[in-house]
DNA sequence: GTTGACCTTAGAGTTGTCTCTAAGCTTATA
DNA sequence: TATAAGCTTAGAGACAACTCTAAGGTCAAC
């Protein structure tokens, strides 16, 4: 039986952390000692093992929560359930990525028209292109 | 002379936003009329959608806010303050990208791996894996 | 028997970017 | 002149995932 800043230890994740979680119902002590302190047993500390991968792939905490419901029960829910999960964090990982590729492109453009030199910013392209509204799509750099 | 929600048609922002902006220095109403309404002239017009083109490209308001101050008075200011800006941010979306492509590269060998059928999740292996730590490093899919 | 590390709780604070509400004044239209 | 649309303010609320505080109880070591 561990205490929780043990669990912490074991799991890198800090005692308020686990707390939190508790709060939420991803982690809990099935124990408590006669002072009050919670208690881990070995399938608390697997499933705060598995909190804390789910977490480390990015998983929010609510998808957390409904995978734990799951894994709970496996035989009444099916595959399909875990499958759309993971789907659905999987779109919302691409949709991110794309979004920030835009942004790479566009600073990465920026930087090419400015030498960013000590010279007063008087002319600076980067401030032109932010007065004129973006990158001009017809026209390019180089 | 426009009116809080004639900028706001015109930039595409909301009026509450406006404000917000405005209350965080990023947008000014040089003006306003006898009864206390903002005015926004040229100049203003100018500022907000320098606002609006900034965050587009992925700005943070406090980045905006120093590019603004940099704008106000380009020639006591280095185009090289506006290269860091431009590449911390690019750095910050480049940090970003490398967590999504981790997490997308996880996902998509998760969903290889379970076939997301409609039979219960006894074995699925999405929560194996998830019971085991995460996937292993050694032993490929396929 | 006292230090100091660890534990408890409820609840507030953080970060960033809004988003909305309430209560009341102004302006335009019919 | 009535109604509706629009404006004002200060301040609260939303979101995720923590992060910390206060005020106090517990436990091991010296
Ligand atoms: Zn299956
Ligand atoms: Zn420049
Ligand atoms: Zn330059
Ligand atoms: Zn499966």
């Amino acid at each position: 039986m561990l205490k929780i800043s043990e669990l912490a230890g074991r799991i890198g994740l800090s005692a308020h952390t686990i707390r939190f979680y508790e709060k939420h119902g991803l982690i809990e002590a099935s124990e408590r000692s006669e002072s009050g302190y919670r208690l881990y047993n070995a399938a608390d500390v697997n499933r705060a093992e598995f909190v804390k991968t789910a977490r480390n792939i990015g998983f929010s905490l609510e998808d957390i929560a409904q995978l734990l419901s799951i894994r709970l029960d496996r035989s009444s829910h099916s595959c399909q359930e875990v499958t759309d999960i993971t789907r659905n964090k999987l779109h919302e990982v691409n949709r991110k990525m794309a979004e920030l590729e835009a942004m790479q492109k566009v600073l990465s453009r920026l930087l090419d028209n400015c030498d960013g030199g000590l010279e007063n910013a008087t002319h600076c392209s980067i401030l032109e292109v932010l007065d004129n509204g973006g990158l001009a799509t017809t026209g390019r750099v180089n």
